[in-house]
DNA sequence: AAATAGCAGATTGGATCCAAAAAGTCGCGG
DNA sequence: CCGCGACTTTTTGGATCCAATCTGCTATTT
């Protein structure tokens, strides 16, 4: 039998970390204190700075030697970079996997975007954010590219801070809902152009909302010092 | 002028493991021992798990909590995705590239093709696959896409090591000159469908004399459990 | 003789401690 | 009044030390 499980003190810290980038109790710029932070966490430094390179290497928060860590900051020229990558990438996940999709999968990819449909019922951002990823990913790991896939766990990662305004944005909800569906159909007709072009549009609508979000809010992010 | 430079333990120490790396010092699937590596490079444990944390994160080496971490192995498969995600991704790295390059920058390029074909001419196998990697890189750093190039170079340090034997393979220093000289003239002539065809093939030569070598070394890996 | 429990060694994970570098502060001089 | 420089403080980087876990072996039991 396999172990129950043995939560290493670094996940622990990386999830925690995570959460806290995605909730915005670490804002965008804002430097982390390594001491103050495993203090709060209840660690000694040397988990997290493991945790936070893993972070870095990601890409979702900045490293200065002998400066410290910062959490990243995207400017709108670094989304638009983030979602074209996403276009390219999505577009050859999905041709991957649709040939190897069977019906059970695609069952299950309906049941999760029924969830994502109750989970906007219900309101919860973040059960409507890890609904949706978990919709939009078991179509991606159907493509049977591990590396892929990794790459666009990655870039996902590096915008969910921003991502997640579009989902309480007005009307939103029944947009994705309506996109879901048509991938969906998509899928079960096994036509790859018009999967990726639901997927296309999807995405679309999200930098849009995203785009307009970063360029009126122009969030001042203050320094507590 | 800025500082000479102050060179973290950290970085020495991932340069040093690439290179251990890439020459086969660590060959695939063998155990790092972090206290016995350690050691052999004059310094803790701390800065050395911190720098394999950066591997990881590149795929470079895999980590099993309360095992250790372990040079990855790439079968036949993860090479061919690692090199279909570079066609993709190079593709669109040319194609963003052209538009910015001056007549400089095109110099600058022939300036490193020349210098692959003075380190061929030498026959140092470092030196040529360091010169390849530029002259490529110089193109796809044109691109202003710095998420594309991160994730290009590591897919580029995944197969290293398996590239490297491409070089040493009998001709190939003169299809690669050839073929570097193609790309130039299609830079020149501002064709992106030209420089994308060029670089496939490119790629496609070396995948096929790794996809070869792979097949037929059939290296006896031993299986650590 | 085979299987399993448990003991000993090795190895990783985490915490504390010390050194080095950066940022901020105060004071002196122009 | 302002700029420059040394000193202090804060924070990061690295090393050492201790605890938790895994591996392999041995002995005991059936």
């Amino acid at each position: 039998m396999t172990h129950v499980k043995a939560p290493t003190t670094q996940e622990v810290v990386l999830r925690h970390l995570r959460a806290d980038i995605l909730t915005g109790v670490l804002p965008p710029g804002q430097q982390i204190i390594q001491e103050s932070l495993a203090s709060r966490y209840g660690v000694s430094r040397a988990p997290l700075r493991e945790a936070m390179r893993v972070l870095e290497g990601e890409g979702q928060i900045i490293h200065l030697p002998h400066r410290g860590y910062f959490v990243a900051e995207l400017d709108l020229v670094n989304m638009r970079e983030v979602y074209r990558l996403r276009e390219i990438l999505e577009s050859e996940a999905i041709r991957a996997a649709i040939p190897n999709l069977t019906d059970a999968d695609i069952q299950a990819i309906a049941a999760m975007a029924d969830e994502v449909g109750s989970a906007a019922a219900s309101g919860e951002l973040l059960a409507i954010a890890l609904a949706n990823r978990r919709f939009h990913f078991m179509i991606f790991e159907a493509s049977q590219m591990p590396r892929l896939i990794r790459i666009l766990t990655q870039l996902w990662d590096a915008t969910d801070v921003y991502r997640s305004v579009y989902f309480s944005a007005h009307g939103s909800l029944q947009i994705i809902a309506h996109e879901h569906a048509g991938i969906l159909d998509a899928l079960r007709a096994r036509d790859v152009p018009q999967a990726i072009g639901w997927q296309d549009t999807h995405r679309d609508h999200a930098l849009i909302s995203i785009a307009h979000q970063l360029d009126t809010l122009r969030r001042p992010v203050v320094t507590d010092r």
